[in-house]
DNA sequence: CGCAAAGATATGTCAGACGTTTAATTGTCT
DNA sequence: AGACAATTAAACGTCTGACATATCTTTGCG
């Protein structure tokens, strides 16, 4: 962990991806303390601020923490799924807007990954999961509610039946998938009709995932992403037809 | 984009959230040129290492990318998916490894997934995926592979049946379920007969994929992850038995 | 023995400077 | 006038040195 060729340009990235290969391969194990910055600077002979930059590059991936005092410095930090969560859910969000991912391909992931959990949902769920589940399908049925708190609440619903399956791992890859598209969801008006549509389908796989029929789940997931294609194809036909009108 | 508490720590952090708000709301378009970091500094009146150690950590996240000479300075990136792929990768991988996540816990996971792609790669597989599948299927017959290298080709496989798709979002999602599975794969002795049962699924897998058939590759799948988890055993049942005898 | 004060250590921040890269400008020669 | 070379300017990359702040350890006093 010291090579530092003598190319005088992107130092501090060179000496992040020393420090993160490390923690990689294991030789840094979790909550070992780094050396300070003034060691570290010593080591790959370059200035503290460098040093600085390296550690702030490694401290934007959660890959350590850094304590002030006088046993403080740097620790290799112990990556826990919920921070790995929201990283996963910001990328996974500019990789949708900044990509021109069209509606149908993230809407295709997001089910195509959701219908992977649902037998194992149905068949792990626990009483916690399958409340939640509830609720927000109750919740989806207030008169009140905006377009933007819908989506939330269908987010919050569909994020209760991935973590439903029992599988940490499981429940990260989904993140993203389904967080990352409510920005495309917001786009859609849901009018009552949709809405309650959405919710029949919601109560149904609820039920389904109550009894342990996990084909059941996966067909009223299948169900429920057609429609939401086609609610958002509705859309589109509606803003080009707004296009050509003017 | 300039509000900035009193509050004289993590400085770097705050400006960092700051941009990065800006960047993921979209009033910083991608390819935007910012201020360059002497003028930040004074934007948000702090020094200039501080703005540059917050733009480490957005460089870190592949949210900007740095140019220097006369027109350079710090632009919006358009985040990639191959860029997304290695971030998702590391991640991944740390995740596993630093959470005890069992190996019977990833592999649910990853062949869920990969089963979830599977009638869309048998669909939409075009001949060059198609083609890559038959070669690393070939490639796992040699017989002088080391263990290494065939995990190695393994998730060559596997990644050309994920990519078949035709689903970025989705081939992006996978990529850290797949590969991140590698090192514990690695801790497998494969004996000549496991290879050899592992090449025949893959072999018939691939058929499946060449004649638009998802469910039987979908079948095909689920053996291999049923056979992965019984090697799996074997190894762990070994090394407590080893553990016993010393 | 307990508690407060002093010290040591390490991160967080700042100020100023110099080197390097790159593009634009200027100037000169053909 | 046009082309090419030299200068200039802007911006990042790095360094040095310093001060501020947080926190643990040690010391000293009652």
């Amino acid at each position: 962990m010291k090579i530092d060729p003598a190319n005088p340009a992107d130092l501090s990235a060179q000496i992040a991806k020393a420090i993160r290969d490390a923690i990689i391969s294991g030789a840094l194990p979790v909550d070992e303390r780094l050396p300070s910055e003034a060691e570290l600077a010593d080591q790959f002979n370059v200035s503290r601020p460098t040093v600085r930059e390296a550690l702030k590059r490694l401290a934007a991936q959660s890959l350590i923490r850094t304590q002030r005092g006088a046993t403080g410095g740097a620790f290799v930090n112990r990556l826990r799924f919920e921070d790995a969560y929201g990283q996963q859910i910001t990328t996974s969000t500019l990789l949708l807007s900044m990509n021109d991912v069209s509606f149908a391909t993230a809407c295709e992931a997001r089910y195509a990954l959701e219908r992977a959990c649902a037998p194992l949902s149905a068949q792990r769920r626990t009483a916690d999961h399958l409340a939640t589940m509830r609720a927000e399908a109750h919740r989806q049925q207030q008169p009140g509610l905006t377009d933007e708190a819908f989506c939330a609440s269908d987010v919050a619903f569909h994020r209760a039946l991935v973590d439903a399956a029992g599988n940490p791992v499981l429940s990260y890859q989904l993140a993203g998938a389904v967080e990352a598209m409510q920005p495309l969801m917001n786009m859609i008006t849901f009018s009552a009709r949709d809405r309650e549509r959405i919710i029949t389908l919601h109560t149904a796989i609820a039920d389904a995932i109550e009894v342990g029929d996990g084909a059941k789940a996966d067909e009223n997931l299948a169900n429920l992403a057609t429609y939401t294609q086609e609610l958002a194809q509705d859309v589109i036909a509606k803003r080009n037809a707004a296009r050509h009108a003017k």
